[in-house]
DNA sequence: AATGAATGAGCCTTCATTCAT
DNA sequence: GATGAATGAAGGCTCATTCAT
C-alpha cells in the first residue's frame, strides 16, 4: 500500500498529448520540439516514440482530439437549445471551446494543415470534418465563412475578463441581424 | 553608359525581400530557412546579412512592406470612394490585396507576431498600424472584428475562379446589413 | 491430442534465426537492426532477447550454424568422392552452399569478424574451424588462398541461370591445373 | 611568418577525406560515424556538410579516389612492363595498393555497394570501372575471377612481414601456370 | 556587397537493451 | 516465453549566424 516507489509511470500517452497539445497551441509545431515535449511530459524523447511514430503523428493525435472536443461541445449545445436559438448555441459552444476550452482546440486553429506537409491530407480532412457540422447548421455558404472566420480569429484578441465567449457570440450574432 | 555591362545583379535586396515574402508566405516563418531564401533569391545565405541583421529582421520588413501594401490599397480605394460606399471599396481594397495582391500582403496574416518572440512587438506595432486605419473606418468594435476576422481567413478557403474578391466583400458587408 | 490448439507459435527461436540469417545476409550486421529481425520472425524485440544475450550472440548463434551447414556439405561431399576427385567435390560443395545454400552459409562470408568488435574473436575461431578442413585438403598454402579467395567472392558476381556451383568449380580448377 | 594563428584550417576537404577513408577501411561504413569522422578530421561534424552533401556522397568521394588510384597504379605498372610480364606487373601493382596503398584502396574492398543503398548505383559503377581494365588485361572470365577474387581476399589474411605482394602475385600465378 | 567555410546548438529519430508485469 | 513501455546514447543532418578574404 506504500510502494507506488517508481512514480506513475502509468498513462504517459496522455501526459505526452497533453503537453504537446499545450506545446503546440503555445509556440506552434515548427517552434515546439520533441525534447521540450518530453521534458514537459516528464519523459525521455525516445519514450515519445512508444506511442507516436513521429512528430507529425502526435501532431494529428492532438488534430483528432481537438477537433473531436469542438465537435462534441457544438453537439451537446445543439441538444439543448430548441430551434431558433439553435445558432445561438452552437456559437457560443464554439466559442467557449476555442477561448476556454483548452488546448487541443487551440492547436486546431493555430496549426495550418499546409504547415505539416506530411500530415497535410490527414488534418485537412480533420478539420472539414468540423467544418462539415457547422456547414449544416448555416447553409448560407457566405454567412458560415463570416461566422467561422470571425470566430476563428477570436483568440488572436480575446482577453479573459473582458466579454465572456457567450456574450461574444452574441454580439456577433447580433451584427449579422440573428436576434435572441 | 559603358557600364551595366554584367547585369550587375543589382538590387539584390530586393530579390532577397522577394524570396523571402513568397516563402514566408508558403510556407510560414520557421518552414523558411535562410538557405531556401538565398537559394531563391540567387545568392549566399552569408549575403543575406549584407542586407538584414537576422531572420527576423528580414521578416520585419517584409512585413513593413506588407502593410504598407495593404494600407495604401485602402486609401487608394477610400480616396475614389464618396461616403456611403467607403466601406464596400475598403473591404473590397482589402480582400483583393491579400488574395491577389502577392505574397508580402499574406504575410502579414499568416505570420503572427508571436511566432517570433524577438520581434513580436515590432510585428504587433505594424500589424496595429493598419487595423487602425480600420477602426477609424468601423468605430463599432465587434462589426469590425467580424468583418476583418472573415476577410483574413479568406485566403484559406478562397479559389480564383469562383467569386471575385470584390463580391466576397459585396456578399460579406450585405450579410451584416450593409447594401450599396 | 486435444491441445496443440492455438497454434503455439512454438520455436520462436527458429523463427529469430532464420530472420536474422536472412536480413544479415542481405544487408550486413550493422545494416539490421533488432527490430527488424523481431518483426520478421513475428515477435517483440524483446522477445528475442529471451533466446539470445544480445545482437552479436545472434549473430554467433548464425554464424555457427553458417559454418556446420558449410562443413556438413563438405564432409558429405568427400564421403563421396573417391581420391582424385576430392578436390572437385568439396570445391562443387562449397560452393552450393555459398552460392545455392541458403543465408547462414552466405552471413558466414558477408559479415567479417572485425566488424563486430565484442564477437571478433569467437567469429574468428568459428570461420578458422571451417578454413581448418580445407587446409588438410589443400596443404599448398596459395593455392588454397588462391581458391578460397575467389569461390568467397563468388556471391558478389554470381547469377543464376548461368554456370551452375558444380561448373564454376570445375572451371575455377581447371584453371589451376585440376582436371577431371 | 610568425602567424597562422587559427590553425591550418585550410583544405580540410583533404582532411576530411583522408579521415574518412581511414574509419571507412578500418571500421566499415555503417561503423563509423559522422561524429567520428570530423574527430579524427579536426573540425565540427557540420563542417563537413560544407564540403559533402552526406555520409553516402562522402563515401562516393572516397571510392573515387580509391578506384583512381587503382587504376593509376595498374597503370603505371603496365607502361614499364613489356608484353609477356604484363600480367605478372599488373596484379603486383594490384595487390601493392590494395595492401600497402592506403586506406582509399581498401575501402573499395571493404565497403560493398549493396551496403548503401543510396549509393549503390554510384558505386557499382566505379567498381566496374575498375575491373573493366582488367576484364581487357584477363579476357578469360573464370582466370579474371580467380584472380580478383584471390587478391581482393588478401587484406583478410595478409601480415606484412611475411611475403610481400609482389611475391604473392608472383605464387598466385604460378599456381595458374603464368610463371616469369 | 559577397563568398566559402566554419561553428555550436539543436533537430527528429533509431539504437540495443532492460524491466515490471 | 513474451510483452509494452522505457532508457540513455548515439545516429545523420540542418539551423542561424560569423568571419577572413
Amino acid at each position: 500500500m506504500v510502494a507506488a516507489a517508481r512514480a506513475p509511470r502509468q498513462n504517459s500517452r496522455r501526459a505526452v498529448l497533453d503537453a504537446a497539445a499545450r506545446l503546440f497551441a503555445e509556440r506552434g509545431y515548427h517552434g515546439t520540439s520533441i525534447r521540450d515535449i518530453a521534458a514537459a511530459a516528464g519523459i525521455t524523447p525516445a519514450a515519445i516514440y512508444s506511442h507516436f511514430a513521429s512528430k507529425a503523428g502526435l501532431l494529428v493525435a492532438v488534430y483528432e482530439e481537438g477537433v473531436g472536443r469542438i465537435a462534441a461541445a457544438l453537439d451537446a449545445a445543439l441538444e439543448k437549445a430548441p430551434g431558433p436559438a439553435r445558432l445561438q448555441a452552437a456559437c457560443a459552444a464554439h466559442l467557449e471551446t476555442l477561448l476556454e476550452g483548452g488546448d487541443y482546440a487551440q492547436v486546431v486553429l493555430r496549426v495550418w494543415p499546409r504547415d505539416v506537409p506530411e500530415a497535410t491530407a490527414q488534418l485537412r480532412r480533420l478539420r472539414d470534418g468540423y467544418e462539415a457540422r457547422f456547414r449544416r447548421l448555416v447553409p448560407d455558404k457566405h454567412l458560415r465563412l463570416l461566422l467561422l472566420g470571425a470566430m476563428n480569429a477570436a483568440p488572436g484578441w480575446y482577453r479573459p475578463g473582458g466579454e465572456s465567449p457567450r456574450e461574444i457570440a452574441r454580439l456577433f450574432l447580433d451584427r449579422v441581424g440573428v436576434h435572441d
